[in-house]
DNA sequence: CTTGTTTTGTAGTAAAATTACAAAAATTAT
DNA sequence: ATAATTTTTGTAATTTTACTACAAAACAAG
């Protein structure tokens, strides 16, 4: 193997630091040294030369400019710039968790943080041709219902009523009764629109292939492929994350947000579409 | 006055690429060529060098160096680093109009963006003191109403619900005689916090009149200082911009989501911080 | 048209980043 | 263990980039 071969795939749709901190420990002592300075102050590190950050790691300038051609850079400014990028106003990608010991000024910014990063992510990721199929199933729609449990229920009535201001046939309904009543007796042309937060969710699954039972068609909302979208006509996936969603450590849960935040930016698209389309 | 004196003030908040379109009208011919070339491809800026820059604009290097400090920079380098700041992720940060002919390609990442740099400036913008305030007076409350109207509602059912996880007195309410009927009913130390996405409602002043009148605390989520805020105990804004708020151009109107999101997201902190209050 | 002011560019200087190469660790085989 | 090979790291020179001082050009006012 050629020296200074180990390169990092340049995956486009991570941030650099989320990057850096997952090859860390397969890093050597010298390069690990300069991730540390790095990711100690990455924003520090954007306003240094590569000088400073030499001597700031305890390494020679070029092991800095290797440090930065593994991870896929043209060279430190190249670098800088990415990292940067990642860091936008001083928004961390890395999802920070929030612990019992943080103050009021420590958390707001990690609560807000981990909401963009989220939609940042979406943004990048998000089918734009599952979009139009679903929008044209909506805008053909016989009847469309949108369905949830629990805290999704709220994204559920809220597209509802953005649905109505475009004279669209639709409703939202959270009682898992009458959304196993509507499945059985859905017709073709019938729109369920599934929203769920959770990964998977039996009643809903249920109600899900019944309606499929009746020819309706069944978009659904989910944070990653799963039986439910598997079943889906057409589904659009809010989560691109690998790691834990709950961003506040083990002390005590927390209902989060962000996915359901998630899901309402994507119904506002949707809902836009529908206006686009129907002029 | 010196030369190179005309320095734009640093709007710590505003992102470089808002501020040189807004000061382009005032910029003579050499720095409007230089300004051009950066608006046109902020991108393609941050990855150029100085000389690159200078060719491309047709000046002189010392000349786009002095539009660096014009805008407040140390430098070409320094200029480069706001630059790519105000464009991480290729999210643009002055707000997009969509427009008719938008296709879900181009509609898509503008409401993600509107949302994304919304959310980033009340980051930036919000008051940790007030929050402080707020959580405090949650927690100590002998009653908690949340007021709102119309699409606001779901905001403020969605508040109850993650405060009632707390075992805090809550709930939400949306019918303004209910809504007339607890603030006459109002004590000291019951909370009615205040939602709103307009600017001024007369129904809600009206109702925060006859609660504060009754010596109970008004907490407010508005977009701006106004009457109801100024009623308010204490208050938190979520729009720091001073642009219209309707990306949808002329053709039709269209709910806004982003002010609501922000609430969501605000109240989201409320609610950690009472979650780490009560331990 | 001349004088003073501002704007712009040229050329030289300083700083930063990269490269080539050599020395020092670390690894492997003997 | 130690010699040989490979890998890692640093030194020094080169190249690229950015900045500064100064001078020329454009502009404005008298």
């Amino acid at each position: 193997m050629n020296r200074d071969s180990q390169i990092i795939p340049k995956l486009s749709n991570q941030s650099l630091i989320e990057v850096i901190s997952k090859e860390l420990p397969r890093l050597n002592k010298t390069q690990a040294k300069v991730a540390k300075t790095i990711l100690a102050d990455p924003k520090l590190a954007t306003e240094s030369s590569i000088a400073t950050l030499a001597k700031k790691s305890a390494v020679s300038e070029p092991s800095v400019n290797r440090f930065c051609k593994r991870f896929n850079a043209k060279g430190f400014p190249d670098l800088k710039l990415r990292l940067a990028r990642s860091l936008a106003n001083g928004i961390c990608y890395v999802n920070p968790k929030i612990d019992p010991s943080d103050k009021v000024a420590s958390f707001t910014p990690k609560i807000f943080d981990t909401t963009i990063s989220r939609l940042a992510k979406v943004r990048e990721n998000i089918s734009h041709q599952h979009i139009n199929q679903i929008v044209e199933s909506l805008v053909q729609a016989r009847r469309i219902y949108f369905f949830a449990h629990g805290a999704s229920a709220i994204v559920a009535s809220d597209a509802a009523n953005k649905f109505l201001r475009f004279n669209l046939p639709v409703s939202s309904h959270d009682d898992i009764l009458i959304q196993q009543m509507l499945a059985s007796k859905g017709r073709e042309n019938d729109v369920f629109f599934i929203i769920s937060e959770t990964d998977s969710n039996k009643e809903l699954i249920d109600i899900a292939q019944t309606a499929k039972k009746m020819d309706s068609t069944i978009i659904s909302l989910t944070p990653t492929a799963n039986s439910l979208s598997n079943l889906s006509n057409f589904c659009l996936f809010s989560d691109i994350f690998e790691f834990s969603e709950n961003i506040i450590s083990h002390t005590f849960k927390h209902v989060t947000l962000s996915s359901r935040i998630v899901h309402l930016v994507i119904l506002d698209v949707l809902a836009t579409g529908v206006a686009l389309y129907i002029g």
